[in-house]
DNA sequence: GCCGATTTGTGCGTATGTATG
DNA sequence: TCATACATACGCACAAATCGG
């Protein structure tokens, strides 16, 4: 029975004896400096040194397994996860189809994120392409003309060409937040509506355009390409929801 | 729908049964149509449904409480939660924390993100407040200004005030990702440096500049001071981390 | 304020699945 | 094949919080 009052203030900071273990836990990795993929020690070890039971480690090892900050294997043990923005999808996936009277609103939202983020990155992803050829993103967008010229989606190619155009800027956080936003819209889009094949085509062709704007060093052509990018959905989101302003 | 118990053998589905229990409640508020606050069935009563003992709900209602998905209140219930952007607060501040080489790099980052948004949103911010007097606004910008005098932080009103700009506009979701990275923002940034009384006043004051030039619907007196705003905190990240290009 | 019912929080023992050697 | 170590799951008992009579 570990009843362990503080006295005076702390008590035991706010919340249940696994939320305090959670918070342990991470004290932990901070401490040790633990990087993504060490092995963390064993739900048994962590009972004795947080002095409470497997059932809280446990809960409180879930609750990090869900914000991406440790990895459980089954049968071989805990590690320091990669700390991706994977709750952030799920939440806002999850919001944005619970929202009976706002289905696009929220969608719509997402998207308009999306597109901040690329116009206001342009600079940066321009001066970072310019004079060079990328050969993966070339490759990209060859797979998803092709997929387009044949009437099938390309959702993989896509979200690598996003997140690839900023990680290889240097903005590693903002390409996993693109990822999120894409992955939100993605999920969420098809119980809205379904894109029409010419759509489809216009979208695979932007591509190439960013990235041909990028290696040429033409932000203003870049950002062009973006709004073509963006100028579908858009369309299609704008006509189900007409109120909205300016 | 989803692959639904398979008979004889307990496995099912792919992931652990505290997954897939998490998948069933979700399934189950969509269903129901319950909304934030709604009260959801008693752990025992989900045991029954999904067939799983109380162990593996309780990691799914962990699971989803993390989220924000489920709110979990002692002797009373389980509840409909706010699905708020919580979880992304916590992921990116920790991880904020857990780039040794990086300290500023992916602080930086969230500030870049920051005003993108501020400055992307900017039209339809300045087109909602335009003709307009936001008493509330103004109140906070008043505290902040007396704060800065008195060389006392001002937290809780630079918060309120970024997000009620962008709620106010009817973005709330964007309002939710703003108020996220501020979090993320004030949590890691005491740990690296802190603030000069002078820039605090700057900080302050420019607040004001955006609410006045939001309601007179200068949109580029507005981005002005949205760069003005951000300007101190950008020359501490860059005198930290001057191997940023360009 | 007390009591009991309900519900979540915690602890513990046990059995099973899974990887390693 | 067997043994070991560990994560996963189950079930129960009790503690703690909340609510209503």
């Amino acid at each position: 029975m570990t009843s362990e009052v503080v006295p005076g203030i702390g008590i035991r900071g706010n919340g249940s004896l696994a939320s305090e273990a959670a918070r342990e836990i991470k004290r932990l990795i901070l401490a040790n400096g633990l990087r993504s993929g060490d092995l963390l020690p064993t739900e048994s070890e962590l009972c004795e040194k947080l002095g409470v039971s497997r059932s809280s480690v446990r809960e409180a090892i879930r609750t990090l397994q869900t914000l991406d900050i440790v990895d459980v294997k089954h049968g071989r043990g805990t590690f320091v996860g990669k700390m991706s923005l994977q709750p952030l999808v799920e939440t806002l996936a999850f919001r944005s189809v619970t929202s009976p009277g706002d289905d696009f609103r929220a969608l719509r939202e997402v998207v308009d994120v999306r597109v901040s983020l690329d116009l206001s990155f342009a600079e940066r992803i321009v001066a970072h392409f310019e004079g060079t050829r990328h050969e993966l993103l070339h490759l990209l967008v060859g797979e998803m003309v092709a997929s387009a010229r044949r009437g099938e989606p390309f959702a993989a190619a896509d979200r690598e060409f996003h997140t690839q155009l900023f990680s290889e800027s240097g903005c590693e956080m903002v390409s996993q937040l693109v990822a999120a936003f894409w992955d939100v819209h993605t999920a969420v889009l098809p119980q809205l509506a379904i894109p029409t094949p010419c759509d489809i085509e216009l979208t695979a062709k932007a591509h190439g355009d960013m990235l041909e704007a990028a290696e040429a060093g033409d932000v203003e052509a870049y950002r062009r390409a973006v709004n073509a990018h963006y100028a579908p959905l858009l369309r299609v989101l704008d006509a189900s929801a007409p109120d909205r302003s300016a």
